[in-house]
RNA sequence: GCGGGUAUGGCGUAAUUGGUAGCCGCGCUAGACUUAGGAUCUAGUGCCGAAAGGCGUGGGGGUUCGAGUCCCUUUACCCGCACCA
């Protein structure tokens, strides 16, 4: 709200004087500056939103962070400053925003933090918690504290709990692509049985309705769980020792954990689970509908990993029984040229197909490779190894028999665990044929398979007799009709998204809210949330190895026992931004009426590297509340944004061989020497400060150096940023030496926002300098210098050119150019001398997203009686036209020669005729005649003679 | 191996989206002011050359009056997935 004429520059002076703390006028003072203002935000939460259905909404969210003990360096801040610039922008344009921010509190480096020293990770975590709490506030962000959730707050987790069990209560029907209530399940079961139903479960069931009416209480919850959307299974799970804990696949790197970095193997074990794999089609789908970068998408869709094929069954036996063994392939087309089958090692087949002459050999096989850890088998994927079982199986199209065998590179957990080789037209299989000498059938016409397998699906099938003559695009459809003709198979999607492994046997996590009735293996649900975490006398597993909360004492529900297991990361961050609309509520996760308001997440930054774990499980999470009638958005996130890492930037020194005498980076090449990391802090502009470096270590008190020309100068290197590093820079420092203004724009200013970069201390000046020439637009030598006089078309013309880039600029999350916008701006001011209020009134509200401080501070020197934020943004378009005139270049005959300056609204004949009439053109004619002009409006004029 | 991306001065980057490459900032050079400072201001700064001029967007080729931008090819680096049948 503007104040128009109320305030005349004495008044706005005097009205200073009256300021929230008294701010020396005279230069830009940002430490005081910017406490004021905070403490004005804080006291009169200006950012704090409600529900206004007169405006329209945007909800920009942050990725929230994890608490850590390190606290927040100098990366963290990225993206939230790129949302907290969107955000203010946002509300300048009148919209009702809502942008939040809590903690992911729950986690493993607190817990194992508290089994070294016995502090209940509670505690670290508040600890941590008030620290990032802390750092954020110095930078000054617009987030609606009164919003703020933490993961592991009870009045949080309940709603992480109640939606486990919403899971737990609910199956997948694979019609409807829905999730509905397990008991139309039931009902179904006792009217016909498991026919004609299509769930997602588990494995294949088949009973009829009196079967399933002639089931015990427990049969009849063990059948339930094979179709629950939270349900204990079977399965090979990621288990690592170290932590004694099961992981997710996306917990899971290169055969180590990825926090903490320990060794990880397979192992079959019962866990919770989410039946996520039932969603894969539908996260894959409407991934098409999300403004999301392109690789952000196509990460997705490889996790997800659709594959289409068919599945196929052989009858496989030996001597003493048969049977019929299914396998998935994508090349139909090549059932022509198999020459053996391959098991997973882990395969259900194995045992029954192994045949006594092989038990040994199969047994010494299946040995080492238990043996080997996840790791080992995946650095050893060029060897080849296997065993034959003893059985054979029968290729359906040809009678021909199979080998059967088994080896590490087939996978268990994909399609059935068993596959058709092809060694001709699949390179896995053709070394693994070649290792043991099995025959090889090409199967297209012209293809050489003496040293390599034809893998690409182009060419004329030959030795495939009825698909002969068809191209492979023909011929895979036909095989697949062929075999569904014969009854064989049918045509399958397979999809490499698993699962979700949902228990922990951790302590620092949300419990699962699960009790074993009557103490016998038959789970069933703890309605009266929260179910809470209890205290234990250590975290660390009990001497039988159970989970550390086997050490809970009087842990049970109504005298039964209650699950163990804890929930992993990511169930308190896949349904933390439907909490943010509604985050005080005692009755749902969201209220309606929050709901129907907020909707989705308009705009969300965070980094890359929760693609394949958080961006897909609270997608799951999400279409799940969807489809059971709890949210009405189908999906979370409109657009995504990921703002690059910022990495260190290291430094330095020199150490001469055997001595304690460094020398500087230019003449180190004439000694020899050890580099050493000096720490980041201790550098200015990569000069190193001797008396402090002295002081830095004990060892160093009595350093020599050799200088070049008077400094030290440090080399440097581009490294992550960590504290082994000595590279870490708190954003505490940045704002203590330059403002938290100056910080903002200096990481805007870096690069593009999503591109990674490293932190470089020595271009900050340049901002700090921008911000100070800002204030003295206002104060010229110690006066403020503000004047009433009307603008020129000059200045408004800068003015109007600015606010156009800045604001396409900000739509475009290019707020680096921006920044750069706003120097060119103030340059030009200063050399205008223009110090008009007309002018840089609208400046400081364009410039306050990125610098709300100095804005806030010059803003009322203005005369404003409100925080800008408050105020609806004045276009400023009405006053002035920009003049539609265009360089035109001129080329003659190619060769670019001159600009003329002609309106844009000129046909195409005037521009004609303006050029021919020109003076200059007659210069690089040199006495030729014009053959002909051609215009290209707005763009260039050709001349050709 | 598959997929995605990047490549421009000493450095970070920009380029009206096919129109005079190098905006803005750092750094550097020179100067001014100044009871010296990591303050401020002025001028210069892609490369070669004394200059005229020439050369310049990783390399090679192409389309075009005109290419950093589009197409083909090649190299280097970064990221993701990886025995997924």
């Amino acid at each position: 709200m503007r104040s128009t004429g109320l305030f005349c520059v004495e008044e706005a002076v005097k009205l200073h004087t009256f300021a929230p703390s008294k701010v020396a006028v005279m230069e830009y003072n940002f430490t005081e500056i910017e406490q004021c203002w905070q403490q004005y935000w804080a006291k009169n939460k200006t950012f704090k939103v409600e529900i206004d259905p007169l405006r329209p909404k945007f909800y920009v969210l942050d990725m929230f962070p994890y608490p850590s003990g390190a606290g927040l360096h100098v990366g963290h801040p990225l993206g939230y400053i790129a949302s907290d610039i969107y955000s203010r922008y946002k509300r300048l344009k009148g919209y009702n925003v809502l942008h939040p921010m809590g903690y992911d509190a729950f986690g493993l480096p607190a817990e194992q933090y508290a089994i070294q020293t016995g502090q209940h990770p509670a505690v670290t975590t508040q600890k941590n918690i008030a620290r990032y709490r802390e750092q954020m506030d110095k930078i000054g962000f617009s987030y609606d504290w009164d919003r703020e959730v933490q993961t592991c707050d009870p009045d949080y987790y309940k709603w992480t709990q109640w939606a486990f069990i919403e899971m737990f209560h609910s199956y997948y029907c694979c019609d409807e692509q829905q999730a509905r209530p397990i008991s139309e399940l039931e009902e179904a079961f006792a009217l016909q049985g498991v026919g004609g139903l299509n769930a997602a479960c588990t494995e294949k069931l088949d009973f009829s309705a009196a079967q399933w009416n002639a089931m015990s209480e427990q049969e009849k919850q063990d059948v339930l769980m094979n179709y629950r959307i939270a349900y204990i299974g079977e399965t090979a799970v990621n288990w690592c020792s170290a932590l004694g804990t099961v992981l997710a696949n996306d917990e899971v790197k290169d055969g180590f954990s990825v926090r903490g970095g320990h060794p990880v193997e397979q192992k079959k074990m019962k866990q919770w689970q989410l039946r996520v794999s039932a969603y894969a089609e539908r996260l894959l789908n409407s991934l098409e509908t999300l403004a999301w970068s392109d690789s952000l998408k196509e990460m997705q869709r490889n996790w997800i990993g659709k594959s289409e094929g068919a599945e196929m069954v052989f009858k496989v036996g030996n001597d003493s029984e048969e049977y019929d063994m299914c396998v998935f392939t994508t090349r139909a087309d090549t059932v022509f040229g198999v020459t053996f089958m391959v098991l997973a090692p882990e395969s259900d087949w194995v045992e029954k197909l192994t045949t006594p002459g092989q038990k040994e050999a199969v047994a010494a096989y299946l040995l080492e490779a238990k043996k080997k850890t996840e790791r080992e088998r995946m650095t050893e994927t060029h060897k080849v190894s296997g065993v034959f079982s003893g059985s054979y199986a029968v290729n359906p199209f040809t009678g021909e028999k199979l080998p059967v065998w088994i080896s590490e590179y087939v996978l268990a957990g994909y399609g059935t665990g068993a596959i058709m080789a092809v060694p001709a037209h699949d390179s896995r299989d053709y070394v693994f044929a070649k290792q043991f000498d099995l025959p090889i059938v090409p199967l297209i016409q012209g293809c050489d398979v003496s040293l390599e397998s034809f893998d690409a699906k182009e060419g004329v099938m030959c030795n495939s007799g009825f698909l002969n003559g068809m191209s492979v695009k023909e011929a895979i459809p036909a095989a697949i009709h062929e075999v569904e003709r014969l009854g064989i198979g049918k045509r399958q999607v397979n999809y490499r998204l698993r699962d979700a492994i949902f228990s922990r046997q951790r302590y620092w996590g949300e419990p699962f809210p699960i009790y074993n009735k009557d103490g016998v293996a038959m789970p069933m649900p703890i309605e009266a949330l929260p179910l809470e975490l209890p205290d234990v006398d250590a975290f660390l597993p009990t001497e039988t190895g159970e989970p550390p909360l086997g050490r809970a004492k009087d842990w049970n529900y109504q005298g039964c026992p209650i699950e163990k297991s804890t929930m992993p990361g990511f169930a308190g961050s896949s349904a933390y931004y439907l909490r943010y609309m509604d985050p005080r509520n005692h009755d749902a996760l969201v209220s309606r009426e929050a709901n129907d308001y907020w909707r989705d997440v308009d705009l969300y930054i965070g980094g890359t590297e929760h693609a394949t774990g958080h961006l897909i499980y609270s997608r799951f999470w999400n279409k799940f509340l969807y489809d059971r009638g709890y949210i009405c958005q189908d999906e979370p996130f409109k657009k995504l944004v990921n703002q690059g890492m910022i990495q260190g930037r290291s430094n330095f020194v020199y150490r001469v061989v055997n001595t304690n005498t460094f020398v500087s980076l230019g003449l180190k090449e004439q000694y020899d020497t050890t580099e050493l990391h000096v720490d980041v802090s201790l550098v200015q502009n990569d000069r190193l400060d001797v008396e402090a470096f002295k002081a830095w270590r004990p060892e160093f008190a009595a350093a020599q150096f050799i200088f070049e020309e008077g400094v030290y100068i440090c080399g440097w290197a581009v490294e992550k940023m960590s504290k082994s590093m000595h590279n870490v820079v708190n954003p505490d420092r940045i704002c203590a030496d330059y403002g938290a203004d100056t910080l903002r724009m200096y990481e805007m200013f870096l690069g593009p926002l999503e591109q990674a970069k490293p932190w470089d201390t020595n271009g900050i000046d340049g901002v700090h300098r921008f911000l100070k020439k800002v204030w003295r637009l206002f104060y010229d030598k110690e006066q403020y210098a503000v004047t009433q006089e009307a603008p020129s078309a000059r200045e408004l013309k800068a003015l109007h050119k600015l606010i156009g880039k800045v604001e396409s600029d900000i739509e475009q999350f290019s707020f680096n150019t921006s920044v750069s916008a706003f120097m060119i701006f103030v340059n030009e001011l200063m050399e205008l001398k223009c110090r008009k209020q007309a002018i840089l009134e609208p400046f400081l509200i364009v410039l306050s997203p990125f610098a709300p401080h100095i804005t806030e501070e010059l803003w009322k020197q203005l005369g404003y009686s409100q925080t800008i934020s408050q105020a609806q943004y004045p276009q400023y378009n009405g006053s002035f036209t920009l003049e539609h005139t265009f360089e035109y270049p001129v080329s003659v005959n190619g060769k670019l020669r001159f600009k003329k300056e002609l309106p844009l609204e000129m046909s195409q004949e005037q521009v004609q005729q303006a050029i021919l009439a020109d003076p200059q053109l007659e210069k690089f004619l040199g006495g030729a005649l014009v053959k002909k002009v051609i215009v290209v409006p707005g763009k260039i004029v050709n001349v050709v003679c």
